[in-house]
DNA sequence: CGCCCGTGTGGCACAACGTGCCATGAAGGC
DNA sequence: GCCTTCATGGCACGTTGTGCCACACGGGCG
């Protein structure tokens, strides 16, 4: 039912993750400092010209990989009902967007694993740090406008940011703990969902005041 | 008492603090993108070589100017007493570093308005809000040893990292609002500490679920 | 006082980045 | 089969950031 894309469309669309691809790779193995624009380029099949036509800067070469959980996450949230506690609703599209059994198998097992091994390699990179900060400064701001529907009426801007900054942060942390920890397949207490769980958690828990 | 710095160090000192100040007065004038590091350098009085000897790229030479504050609160929340809990220290810490009337202001009245006027220029930046970002960021992985302090032993670090994140997201969107509404310098609900403790009791109150 | 060593500085050359401009060739509509 | 549209490639250019060397100035020593 979705307008089937004309052909050169899926091409674009195709060289755009070809590009990513082995830019991920690229930066993995020798950093982004080791990598020149003209590398990626040959290593997809282009010009450099045309690289910089699919991305501003060789370092957002990178950014379908990092975006892609999160706007399934966005998603999930988006179409949470309106019944829900924001907490609740945070959690369920956690575990819906990260659960490896998820409805969202299909990103999973293909992208996953290079978006992971691009994540271990972000903490050290000061460019790739770089990109992955403003991710989640943009995932910041689409947050808002999807929580306030979830939020009691007339609550403050302010304090709906900062909800906003809140739950992003622990979807940061932990697609940073999960890239960064060892990988125990069988665990499923190590899986992404479980580790974005504990940090809502965590976050509510460290900010309860333990000594009135 | 502290071992007076030798006449080379404050002529160090002084080129920095030089070439931070005009590279924020011409990047809040014409954007990061409308200002050579040749421009920069020039109005610093000094050869482009020597520029990259100071800061490792053009825009990096706003950090002084960023971290002003944030430092501040560092320090003060480093200062506070073990037996608050950790909501108070930081509550207390904001309004320490921020405070007009505070022990900290030598710093606000010569470089805050400077800060306020390059944080005007971040959002529409992307190369400022790079910078911003990762400010930021190092200020995030500073505040956990920090408040390891402060909360109960044996703290789940995740934990621990959700709190951090989210202190550091309540001082970074304060400066943000705070840099981009009106003046009102009379008012004290509208300056920085104000607007600091809204967040911070804004993230509270957003994470508490009222329908249980 | 005069010498010397350490170091901050400037100039130069260079690889890489990112962009504007134009020519080319293939996709899609008539 | 023709023509418009547009993705691509090649080229030139200003800018970024770095390595290398020469110079000058501050600071210590005989």
């Amino acid at each position: 039912m979705t307008t089937r894309p004309s052909l050169t469309e899926r091409r674009k669309a195709e060289t755009e993750r070809e590009i990513a691809r082995h830019a991920a790779a690229l930066f993995s193995a020798h950093g982004a400092a080791g990598v020149t624009a003209e590398g990626i380029a040959k290593a997809a099949g282009v010009s450099l010209r045309t690289f910089y036509r699919y991305f501003r800067t060789k370092e957002e070469a990178v950014t379908p990989l990092l975006t892609g959980g999160v706007h399934q996450w966005l998603a999930d949230l988006a179409a949470a009902p309106a019944r829900l506690s924001v907490t609740e609703a945070l959690e369920r599209a956690v575990r819906s967007a990260l659960a490896p059994e998820g409805p969202h198998a299909a990103f999973q097992a293909e992208a996953l694993e290079s978006t992971r091994g691009l994540l271990r390699a972000v903490p050290g990179d000061p460019a790739l740090r770089s990109v992955w900060l403003r991710v989640h400064a943009e995932t910041e701001e689409a947050l808002v406008p999807v929580l306030e529907r979830l939020a009691r009426p007339g609550t403050d801007p302010l304090e709906l940011r900062m909800t906003a900054a809140a739950a992003n942060a622990a979807m940061r942390i932990a697609m940073e703990t999960w890239a960064t920890t060892q990988a125990e397949p069988g665990d499923p207490e190590r899986g992404p969902a479980a580790i974005a769980v504990r940090c809502l958690r965590g976050l509510t828990a460290g900010l309860r005041t333990p000594r009135a």
